[in-house]
DNA sequence: TAGATTGTTAATCGATTAACAATC
DNA sequence: TAGATTGTTAATCGATTAACAATC
């Protein structure tokens, strides 16, 4: 096999559908299917074959001509490159409706997220725990999130606490915070933000269904 | 004022950006502040200000050369444009820690989104209420969502299950899908999707933290 | 060998940024 | 008037799609 192109820049789009392919590969590695085309597999996930290709090729070649990609390789390779053949160590500030539901989100632990703290402010809700992780009170994050290695830090208290929560994650060292908050959170520019700004999809869809439904 | 420009086709880019200067223009009418430029605007949530003009410009000229935009007028203005001035009514399928957390979720109301019925299957949900909203079983979807006039399905059933709402949802006359479920929904192309993979963004940070962290 | 499918280059498309005239 | 800021056109940048040689 050929070598990684480790020093090209790849594009932000790229490697959000490498967890997209990732997902399904796995899938199909659980139900015994030992090879995929870029075909098939960008029929079933919804992205042309060229874009598959052209996304894996920036990183190595990893199909075989005339057969398509084994399933385990390629997962293993996507695997990889993702970095998810290792464990991240996540937090989480903000025990309301939605931090409750991430507590309880079984779907980080198979891919190596292992949630190690959970954050409030609510004296009801310190000591207690979700799913056998304790809820600290936030004063302290430095400690904890020091202690524990924690890597990751989700933010899913009210838009008017983010940044501070923020703030205090950031100066604990975490590396990348994973933000459900409406605003646009400040960091230095080595800690990775993503936001999930979930009243944006159902404002864009109410655009589209206004200009459809009559 | 000048005619919106109702013809011309308009970027998902630039759609999903207006939801974004909504909610900042209608926090800023709440402090009472009157006028704002595209820098102003622009530096607060993160967004070019030549962004900000041309993503208007597509619509009509909302502000006035030399002086910025009136915070209440630009407001009213792109809530017309988003639909955002009327009531949509919404269901929900799935009442597992998500969908219970969307369902409780205050952020919906105050946009004109009202929860109208809950969809679960599970015998010890049905006939629940969460905030006043019935939950039924799945099988009455077609009734409930006609009766009450809903337009907008949130999916928030497991990934397995999520086909089969999608299309119960679209024959009871469904005209947008606002998916939680990990997996590329099958809809006419008269229904609208919105999609929110919340696994993506862990994967994807992943791949970031694992390039800078060593 | 013939058919299938990758990997990659070139062409196209679309979105962002720069620049600036218009004008408040 | 001078300074500020919009709206828009042109230039640039980036991402997707098309095409096809390589090769299994």
């Amino acid at each position: 096999m050929k070598e990684h192109k480790e020093n090209a820049v790849i594009s932000k789009a790229t490697i959000d559908r490498l967890p997209l392919y990732y997902r399904y590969l796995k899938l199909s590695q659980e139900e015994g299917i030992e090879i995929i085309s870029s075909d098939e597999l960008g029929r079933k996930i919804g992205v042309t074959p060229e874009q598959i290709r052209k996304d894996l090729s920036a990183f190595g070649e990893f199909g075989k001509k005339g057969v398509g990609y084994y399933v385990r390789e390629l997962t293993r390779n996507i695997g990889e490159i993702l970095g998810l053949n290792r464990q991240w160590n996540i937090a989480i500030a903000g025990v309301g409706h939605l931090g409750w539901a991430l507590a309880n989100y079984a779907n980080f632990s198979p891919q190596g997220f292992q949630l190690q703290a959970i954050f409030d402010i609510d004296p009801d809700k310190i000591g207690r725990y979700i799913n056998e992780i304790e809820i600290f009170h936030i004063a302290r994050i430095p400690e904890i999130i020091a202690a524990r290695n924690i890597q990751i830090g989700i933010v899913t208290v009210p838009a008017e606490y983010a940044q501070d929560i923020t703030t205090s994650y950031v100066e604990a060292g975490i590396k990348g915070i994973w933000n459900f908050a409406p605003i646009k959170l400040e960091v230095p520019t080595t800690v990775h933000v993503v936001s999930e700004d979930l009243s944006i999809g159902l404002s864009s869809m109410s655009y589209y269904l206004s200009r459809q439904l009559y």
